[in-house]
DNA sequence: CTAAATTCACCCTGTTTGGGGGAATTTTAG
DNA sequence: CTAAAATTCCCCCAAACAGGGTGAATTTAG
């Protein structure tokens, strides 16, 4: 009678939320724990034998750390969505878990019911995230507001990033070589650098571009 | 009595569509529509005067269109919360929108009740998005696993853009600057670029780092 | 085990970039 | 109105980069 329910692994080293978050998950019918697990390395050991479609998977963890093993796992399988379930809403990890491969990020003040919606938010192709988690998602697309350079240097940063060279810029922007130089020196002493790539990866960590 | 009602102004070039809207909103005490605009010219006219918390912005417009509208909105009055609401779900409006500074995005086939939680989740702070939408926001984390490149190259080529010079890039990975220029030379011929920052541009592109 | 891919290393030459100046005109903000 | 900032343009020189070619040791995949 398990054929129609998703498989469900927990990785969670406090005992009693794994265990609690087992019968919460299994007591509706379209969900199946197959396993739960303390630690990533049993988790990723066993992985072909649990044959999980979901993984909730807390981020620390004793030995490997959950951002490595989402890394991993989805190295094995691409196919199987996890969803990070932690007490850190610290933005480093955030990104770094989504970028290893999250599909999913719910914090620990987390009810029952949002994280039943949460694995149906996967399993239907979507992206569950705890309030907190989205805006800073979505605040990582927005400009920095507070910019040092001017609106042609700006301009010209933006070419910068795409890779163009001086009298591409030049052309671009129908002024000489000499002023796309010009605008690029005082980018370069605005923003403490001096080459075309500590430019770029400056302002993209600043969000000026 | 509207002292306490978050106030809500709605940009929908739909009249049935918008009304329908104000009748749902105001139908919570906690709301008020305080306007409802058929174009976004009027709306940012008006901005000063209406004072809203929140707008609720359609992207298909007369005249200027959404995303224009986002960015002048949130230039003349960061504090305002703007919420997508559209047909499209096409990746590049999306991304447009939150980089002009859409608070949330929400297609035009949600009920209702999520409407209404919408609104909600962005006086809490949080960032509304279909699942879809969050879905495609969370992906342009993650890395193309496709890659043309082995792993040393993708090494070299994430140390160029955090903008080191060949001599750095050699020293952190212990190679001579000449190993690390041949390095790059077989990552400009497989991206098909010429340049360093050609490199980052089309490797940022296609999520290669 | 063999072929392919990756990693490493060197040389030479021409182009692009970066740092140092200086200077005029237009915009913007107080 | 006036001072500051932004935008435009120019020159020279040294350092970094890009393109060409060559070759060998080491891993990886079939």
């Amino acid at each position: 009678m398990n054929y129609f329910r998703s498989r469900v692994v927990i990785v969670e080293d406090n005992d009693a939320v794994r265990e609690g978050f087992s019968l919460i998950i299994n007591s509706v019918s379209k969900y199946y724990v197959v396993n739960g697990y303390d630690n990533a390395e049993d988790a990723i050991k066993n992985l072909k034998k649990d044959k999980p479609e979901i993984i909730l998977m807390d981020l620390e963890l004793p030995g490997m750390n959950g951002i490595d093993a989402i890394a991993a796992i989805k190295k094995m399988n691409p196919n199987i969505d996890l969803i990070v379930n932690t007490i850190y809403e610290n933005s480093e990890l955030v990104f770094q878990a989504l970028c290893a491969g999250a599909a999913g990020y719910i914090t620990k003040n987390t009810s029952h019911s949002e994280l039943l919606d949460a694995i149906d938010e996967v399993i239907n192709g979507g992206a569950p995230m705890s309030s907190k988690i989205a805006k800073m998602v979505v605040s990582s697309f927005q400009k920095n507001p507070n910019s040092p350079l001017s609106n042609r240097e700006t301009e010209v940063l933006e070419l910068l990033s795409q890779g163009k060279s001086y009298s591409m810029i030049a052309q671009e922007l129908f002024i000489t070589k000499e002023t796309a130089k010009s605008h690029i020196k005082n980018i370069y002493s605005k923003l403490q650098v001096n080459s075309k790539s500590e430019a770029i990866a400056k302002a993209t960590k600043e969000k000026l571009i």
